[in-house]
DNA sequence: ATAATTGATGCAATGGAAGTGCAATTATTA
DNA sequence: TAATAATTGCACTTCCATTGCATCAATTAT
């Protein structure tokens, strides 16, 4: 078990105060973010630092980036081990319809789809809607 | 086989020069296309109105809007019969990384998506990225 | 036919999200 | 300590989507 330090590091991240802290807020959410949810919770910081936060994070596979369909970008927290960068190790996303949250169904991996003659595929996004286990029940 | 006019009179929209242009342009497209798209086929036209145009044909199901990952909405006809305000109804979409041209796999149904217990699918959206047949011959 | 009403169109402006240039600050290395 | 490199903050920009309001055209009622 890593610690987040370490994880940095073995990327050749440097270790900063906001990147902890970004790291912990994602691992704490067990739901895809936006940027505007990072910059809620981190209002003293500025936007760009948080994007550019991210974007190191997605850069390294240590986040993905999710679309949705809401037409803004979330992301979250790559699973220890996951190839996000290897295509096909994509997994399901679920969207709900009522309280709007995103989240990874990591254990979903995505059907192999059959694209026609002459076609080739390199990645599937697949995001299912509809009404989540918290809103349901 | 109906005419546009009597298409758009069935669902009580009144039909006007720029509708009729419009949906002959998207008919005889194969490829989903832009707000932008449009925009550059009809110069003397106001973006606003072919935005609403193609806003009007959306509510009334006879365009869908796809997101296809670009961060671009595109829109498409609905096939003859479609059910596109149907859940199950919804169709493949293929986005070809070289071309960028998106185009509606009608053929292609999406196959069943199994959520886990306490999620309720209610619509799919799904989007494979790839080559296209004309950019791989 | 004319007036009243409804809908369509055009222009201008707004809003939200994403992205960039550059200067200032902070950390690393020489 | 000095030189260098990376990070952060601020301001600005771009792009797409969307809306308010005035005007124009078509439909309906008088
Ligand atoms: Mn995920
Ligand atoms: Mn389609
Ligand atoms: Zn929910
Ligand atoms: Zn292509």
């Amino acid at each position: 078990m890593k610690t987040i330090e370490q994880l940095l590091e073995s990327k050749n991240i440097r270790v900063t105060a906001m990147r902890l802290l970004i790291y912990k807020f994602l691992a704490e959410k067990e739901i895809a973010v936006t940027l505007s949810d990072i910059e809620n919770a981190f209002e003293k910081a500025d936007r760009t630092t948080l994007y550019r936060t991210i974007k190191t994070f997605e850069e390294n596979v240590i986040v993905h980036q999710i679309d949705d369909g809401t037409g803004i970008t979330k992301y979250a927290l790559c699973e220890e081990g996951c190839n996000c960068d290897i295509k096909n190790d994509l997994h399901l996303h679920f969207h709900c319809n009522n309280c709007n949250e995103t989240i990874c169904l990591t254990e979903h991996k995505i059907p192999q789809i059959k694209v026609p003659d002459g076609f080739v595929s390199e990645n599937v996004n697949l995001v299912v809607k509809g009404i989540c286990d918290k809103c349901s029940g």
